[in-house]
DNA sequence: ATCCAATACTTCGTGATATGATGTATATCG
DNA sequence: CGATATACATCATATCACGAAGTATTGGAT
């Protein structure tokens, strides 16, 4: 799929997979996985900038033997897609747009 | 709006807006508005980009004693929408997850 | 015992692109 | 005559998705 068509979309994703139980880097993808194709580098940058967004937090348990970075979200993340959902409006309109410009008169 | 939500989106959308018939820049950006903002900036950087990936050809015609550029979709300008078309399933998709993953289990 | 796949996280550089700022120029209307 | 609409253009900037590359541990298969 076009990169630029998931722009902003990701993001949101990323909420949206914590936003019932926190989570981590590996298990998210998986979540995601196979509908949204998300590669591990484009997602530690994603939970980076939605940590200085403050729209997470982090925290680090043991696992096996390992720590783990488990992501929590905020009330400022939950505010994000909820924010997300109105703005889908628009790209709606954005779509309905280049489906009724092919119609014929 | 969000800038990144648009990604990917307004190429689209400026070829829909000269699919039916040729047009000119200051035109697409009326046929456009109010629904899609889209600065002047921002359609002659694209209406560039579409040129060079020869998805539209350019001609210029004198109207009113000036010149004015009018672009001219291409057959691969066509199959580009096509192809937008064929991937909003995916975008759709990704919308999905993010509704679905707020509804009480 | 050794090797490989899966798990788990990190950093870096690159390419794509939407936009504001800024500039140029003409036409039209009050 | 001045303001507004028309019409196009360039540049610098910020954002962001991704591939490549690296580090490290665990568990199963050979």
């Amino acid at each position: 799929m076009d990169i630029q068509l998931k722009r902003g979309m990701l993001d949101v994703c990323v909420l949206a997979a914590i936003q019932n139980e926190d989570s981590y880097g590996y298990k998210i993808i998986k979540d995601l996985a196979p509908d949204i194709e998300l590669s591990e580098s484009t997602l530690y940058t994603i939970l980076k900038r939605l940590e200085s967004a403050q729209m997470l937090t982090v925290y680090s348990s043991e696992h096996g033997g390992r720590l783990r970075k488990y992501y929590h979200i905020t009330d400022r993340g939950r505010e994000r897609i909820e924010e997300f959902k109105r703005e889908w409006r628009e790209v709606m309109l954005m779509y309905q747009f280049v489906t009724k410009e092919g119609e014929p008169q």
